[in-house]
DNA sequence: CGGCGGGTTGAGTCGCATCAACATGCGTGG
DNA sequence: CCACGCATGTTGATGCGACTCAACCCGCCG
């Protein structure tokens, strides 16, 4: 099975066979992690990347009232940061929500590859501003959007991320390892109020989530509750894959 | 007076002289839009990046239910879009608030200035890091912030955005052009809740709001109050500049 | 003068928060 | 092997923050 990174990238990119070793050789694991710990602390200056190579991770803050938001949830084959600069120090920290193994990519060589192979850095490109774009739906969500809705859309975003890393079975039926609190921080509502919006979105009969195991009933139904427009996500229908012979303009 | 994009970046990039006068010669003026009038319209694609010379505008997105929401607010010396790539189509709309004149940079000399240019790379590299640490701080607050925290927040954020631009008087009071049907798009709230907010902002006297103009009383009271931490905004306290002369590295 | 964009105010309602129990399953240590 | 603690989920009661609907005000401009 490929590495996550590269089967996402295949949704909006186009990388040669020759692109795709290079990635995988800088993306190796080198690290795992317990559920609930920091990847990374708060204020800590670093000099790589971090690649969520399996498993859940998110990023958050915590305010000086002791409110907490999660500003971002991190899936395999996400990187945790963008590639093209060092932050002087983080405003924010990352932490596993399942056990996570990570890749930590050093900061220079992933500059230097870029710079080497346009194919590459128009790949990360793609990858920060679907990332972004996330980013920003989820601030929508936050100002526009009732808590049923707010979790519906999510449900189908992540339907949407773990299909391109081939997570979902029978296109309908995937893990969803977020507690009720951690979705309560994630969208900005209460814990008890999550579980009782839980129980609206049940009771539509669109969706279930029993256990850790969350399956859609009715997507299209779903989407039209959640205000939910993919388009955001950039994602190219089919996986796009390029032959393996020369580039033009490689390392040009 | 110096142009707006320069001074931003003066506040978080080391330009020499020489990279000063090569981004002016890019950001040149070239539009002038009303109040209210749509800079791009979802969905167009374009060939440019759009930078804010004068005047404020925002990104905003429309349901399908009708709501709104302004995703980001945009000042002089603001670009609309990440400098590195293209996307295929936007997915929301940038307008004018007020009166705004732009300059559009064409993607492909904005790439290849970079490529010239390792530290015009850097210095565009925090701008964009800088646009997406204010609106992971916009999440935070649509998420975790009432509604008075909003606003001074907001505020707040403003108050260091403008000085960096020198659009703040004796630092503390400056225009503030965006109307209380705006404030509540960008801060997910009502209209009428957003003026309720505001008067008891006024009842704590931290601030005043008169007209379209902004006055800041007791700037330490208005951050604890908003829980605001400056941080975020990767801010280097003294404007840097330096010396013209040789850089080591240059179009290395 | 009338219309309109912007701001203000009041009344009523509802979404969501808070506080407080209680239920369940699991891992651990006695 | 059971007792206990802990994490997670569920439920009820109550209150507040924010929304909606509906006026009304002012200043500006055609």
């Amino acid at each position: 099975m490929a590495h996550p990174f590269l089967r996402k990238l295949r949704h909006g990119a186009h990388l040669t066979q020759d692109n795709e070793n290079v990635l995988i050789a800088l993306a190796r694991p080198v690290r795992s992690l317990a559920a609930r710990e920091d990847v990374s602390i708060e204020g800590e200056p670093r000099g790589h990347l971090t690649l969520i190579v399996e498993g859940w991770a998110c990023h958050y803050t915590t305010l000086e009232n002791g409110k907490r938001q999660i500003v971002s949830l991190y899936l395999p084959g996400d990187l945790c940061e963008p590639f093209g600069i060092l932050p002087r120090f983080m405003t924010n920290a990352i932490a596993a929500i399942t056990p996570v193994t990570i890749a930590q990519l050093r900061h220079d060589t992933m500059r230097s590859t870029a710079q080497a192979s346009p194919r590459i850095e128009e790949a990360l490109w793609w990858d920060l501003l679907t990332s972004f774009a996330i980013e920003r739906e989820h601030l929508i969500s936050l100002g526009r959007r009732t808590a049923t809705e707010r979790l519906g859309h999510l449900f189908c975003e992540l339907h949407l991320r773990l299909e391109n890393i081939g997570l979902v079975d029978d296109e309908l039926s995937y893990d969803m390892p977020v507690t009720q609190a951690d979705l309560g921080d994630l969208l900005g509502l209460s814990l008890v109020h999550v579980n009782r919006s839980l129980q609206e979105l049940r009771a539509t009969r669109l969706m279930s989530l029993r256990g850790r195991r969350l399956t859609i009933h009715n997507l299209r139904g779903l989407r039209e509750l959640s205000l939910f427009d993919e388009s955001y996500l950039h994602r190219v229908t089919s996986p796009s894959r390029h032959q393996p012979h020369a580039e033009i303009g490689e390392l040009a």
